[in-house]
DNA sequence: AAGTGTTGCGGAACCGGTTCCGCAACACAA
DNA sequence: TTGTGTTGCGGAACCGGTTCCGCAACACTT
């Protein structure tokens, strides 16, 4: 099981190495020794050291990966789109986690260029002067999805958009006093431009809006909604930021004996697989997070080889009304 | 930026290269030499670059981690443990998907030994004779989680075990018309030996057991769920061998107008975080994905000291006794 | 004073590739 | 016949580390 050499192939071969390295290479190789080299390498499974070949060329066929966390569902679904096409187009995924400390994205930038990875696609939360500049030094593409930045390539979701749609549509329904349940701005997507595509849509018919701020984590939301369970008599509809927070708002109203949406209307935002099939099922934003990886990888090659792509690219989204909102 | 190298420290330090190397890798250097070199590294910022060192160590500081999925539960968490005492231990995950698919599996173990990984651990679904033949030429450490086999060491939850003992438990309350939901065989752990410790406990007490087969899509455990809603008369639980299988099953009987556990009661198997969340909360066995990742590590870690660790290790489980299924 | 270790260090080889350079062979145009 | 290009190939240098070997300097015995 010892490691085939180019240089055992070279001299099964009877060639010179470098003749070998050429054939590898699409350099300029007569038939003859074509034919020889190519049978020994196939006799003998011969296969590149990559360690040799990155040394030389500083580069590798990997793409670094960047996420918050390993298991958010979000960050999965991404992380599966990017890999399928990854792997078509013949790159490997390098995933590092960190941690949701920002400190971390930084380090992470960083520590992927010393591996020489190829490009990077940065999951983010938020975008700082010291991520700019270490963008920036490393010298290496990279592409942000989820947030976006002028100086940064990045995909993003139209939370605004995709928020007021849906904002609109409660509107349009009736509901006229709303509990808005959001996340701190430090999020730009989610605690920003979502909170504010709600809340332009329901200030357009001047609603009447309480806003509650909480976390990603279902269980901070769920004392929420107990609380809620208070004043379900005047307040309808409670949209929620996430489908995590929705999850926990909702519990909270059970333990609190409130049903929806019998007493209250409730809403996500995100599109969790499993929104479908609650009972109530959930009324939501679909997020295409998968495909939204999958163009991401294509972007980022794309970057590699120096296309220019423009330096926003907006991903779509989809309404799915369902039953936890009274019509 | 350039890359600064070790010929630039001992050019800079005025000494061999050999020195700074001796330096370090904790060879015998003098107290001056040292602390010139020290100075010179410090100003600048100089880090070995990993491809010379792998090309000659034929090592590298990752661990390779194989995956079926993605965007499951389970393999997102133990990704996080494992992940979690890698950085600790100064290592870096490589994870790598196979899409469910068995052939990929051995693909992988060849691929990720060519990257010389220090070691893999592999979240298995099944254990084929290639893939046994792959584990011994790469000549790597691999440690199994999720199934078991004499010749690899394995990390497994006791699924058998946990199931006997929920079993048990749904027994002395008194159940004895049962359905039993679970998937194929060909999945040892799951399809065998949660079943089979469900069908002991359900035996040892005469009940009448009905076995549906289905996948680990939530979509196709609905169709059940409907299906069973004819039943509810007679069975007075659902035992499913997954969390989703539960919630697919429990989407049926709401889409046919039944509750939980009001017309039949339902229980769970793997213990997701959102089960306790739902209303009715599910009752269900929680496997400790994250800390058994976090113990991988460690045993891959010991693994590569050369220590020597038992074949074959259990972790632990924990009922989930909730609304979902009557007492 | 001669012999025996120990320590510190430089030089060179090596890991397995890629690439530059130069030479030989051959064809073809002038 | 000489000159100009093209093609195929080998040799050597290089990428940035690690490690083996040997030598010099300096104790420390005996």
């Amino acid at each position: 099981m010892k490691q085939v050499t180019i240089n055992d192939i070279a001299k099964l071969a009877g060639v010179a190495k470098s003749t070998v390295s050429r054939y590898l290479n699409g350099g300029s190789v007569g038939q003859e020794t074509r034919d020889k080299i190519e049978r020994v390498i196939r006799e003998t499974n011969y296969e590149p050291n990559q360690f040799a070949q990155s040394l030389k060329s500083k580069q590798t066929k990997m793409i670094g990966v960047i996420v918050p966390r390993l298991d958010s569902y979000a960050a999965s679904r991404t992380m599966m789109g990017i890999d399928e096409r990854l792997t078509e187009r013949g790159y490997q995924m390098l995933v590092v986690n960190t941690a949701q400390q920002t400190e971390r994205e930084i380090e992470q930038l960083y520590n992927l260029a010393k591996q020489k990875v190829a490009g990077i696609i940065w999951l983010g939360t938020t975008v700082t002067e010291r991520h700019l500049q270490a963008i920036q030094d490393i010298q290496i593409p990279v592409l942000l999805i989820g947030q976006e930045h002028e100086q940064v390539h990045s995909l993003v979701y139209p939370d605004f958009d995709a928020a007021y749609a849906l904002g609109k549509q409660f509107m349009d329904w009736g509901h006229r006093d709303i509990i808005y349940v959001g996340v701190e701005e430090y999020d730009i997507a989610v605690g920003q431009a979502r909170r504010d595509g709600f809340l332009r849509a329901f200030q357009e018919v001047d609603a009447n809006v309480t806003t509650y701020t909480t976390t990603f984590k279902i269980e901070d939301a769920i004392p929420i909604g107990e609380a809620l369970a208070e004043i379900t008599d005047r307040a309808t509809l409670v949209v929620c930021a996430t489908d995590n927070i929705a999850l926990g708002v909702l519990k909270g109203l059970a333990n609190a004996g409130k049903t929806v949406p019998g007493d209250i209307s409730v809403s996500g935002f995100g599109g969790y697989d499993f929104t479908e099939v609650l009972h109530p099922s959930i009324t939501t934003v679909h997020l295409p997070y998968r495909r939204t990886g999958s163009r991401a990888a294509d972007m980022i090659l794309q970057l590699l080889t120096g296309d220019t792509i423009p330096m926003k690219t907006f991903t779509t989204f989809e309404l799915k009304l369902r039953e936890s909102v009274d019509i």
